[in-house]
DNA sequence: GCGACAG
DNA sequence: ATCTTGTCGC
């Protein structure tokens, strides 16, 4: 797939400050609000036998979400080799798996926290420029609309992209979660709010009402050591409510989204040709 | 100055 | 993210 907006993707070489203000570019262009050309219902991970396998294949490189065809689903994640890094992507439509490439790219940028698609966005860029499918949806690994400037890595390349996006943390990056997240049972959510670091931007609030993502309970197993939550965030073109759900909808026996669960090990797998 | 921070 | 042994449980 190629970049809409190429203007606005992350570039090695900027200032700081030039770093930020673009950030804010990316955020008054972000729309946090659900425009998508899918219906999210339609998101699954089932793959029923009605599935129809010439419509399958006439639409598998087309990437339009029309007919009987589940969306396609992107999931991105990487792994790292010295100054360079793997990124691997894995199409899913339904519970298949149609499409997987990846890129190794060099690194220009340690990791920092609030600029991690500067390190990580070029690299991402390489990938899925190698796709063959037009992904409906991109799942990143990282947060989204939770994020400093209310653009984070799933912001800026669905941005970028110009597709509706989804960011996943593990970790709270910034904003305040409603109620304590520990010890909750599968299926639990909570709104994580704007708090004062995050700065209002473009026609996007940071007041303590603006809900920037959830705090979602993918997983608990039967007790013992906890699962943490997950921090799910909009990226672009979708809404918070939106983007639990469509996470709720992609989430299978593990604590990560299928989509992601597989980049992941497709990273991991990858790297060993590489090493 | 203090605190805090996705991968 | 990455470095890593053993250990608990289905």
């Amino acid at each position: 797939m190629r970049p809409a907006r190429p203007d606005l993707a992350p570039r090695p070489g900027l200032s700081r400050d030039e770093m930020e203000s673009l950030q804010r570019r990316v955020a008054e262009t972000a729309v946090f609000e659900d425009d998508l050309p899918f219906d999210p219902a339609r998101v699954s991970l089932d793959t029923p036998e009605t599935e129809n396998r010439t419509l399958t294949e006439a639409t598998a490189l087309g990437g339009d979400a029309d007919g009987d065809s589940p969306p396609l689903v992107a999931g991105i994640d990487q792994s790292f080799l010295d100054d360079r890094a793997l990124s691997a992507v894995v199409v899913l439509r339904g519970g298949e798996v149609v499409e997987r490439v990846h890129a190794v790219s060099d690194l220009d940028l340690p990791y920092i926290p609030g600029l991690l698609s500067f390190r990580e966005g070029g690299p991402i860029l390489d990938a899925l420029a190698e796709l063959d499918c037009d992904p409906d949806l991109l799942v990143f690994d990282g947060s989204g609309r939770i994020h400093f400037r209310q653009a984070g890595l799933a912001t800026h390349l669905g941005v970028v992209c110009d597709a509706p996006s989804i960011g996943v943390a593990k970790s709270l990056l910034c904003g305040t979660p409603d109620e304590d997240v520990d010890g909750r049972p599968e299926g639990w959510r909570t709104p994580i709010r704007a708090d004062d670091s995050v700065d209002a931007v473009g026609g996007h609030p940071a007041d303590p009402e603006t809900t920037i993502g959830y705090a979602f309970q993918s997983r608990q197993y039967d007790s013992r050591p906890i699962v943490n939550p997950l921090y799910v965030s909009p990226g672009h073109r979708l809404s918070a409510a939106t983007t639990v759900d469509l996470v709720s909808r992609l989430s299978g026996s593990y604590k990560l989204p299928e989509p992601t669960r597989l980049a992941d090990a497709y990273a991991d797998e990858a790297k060993a040709q590489y090493e």
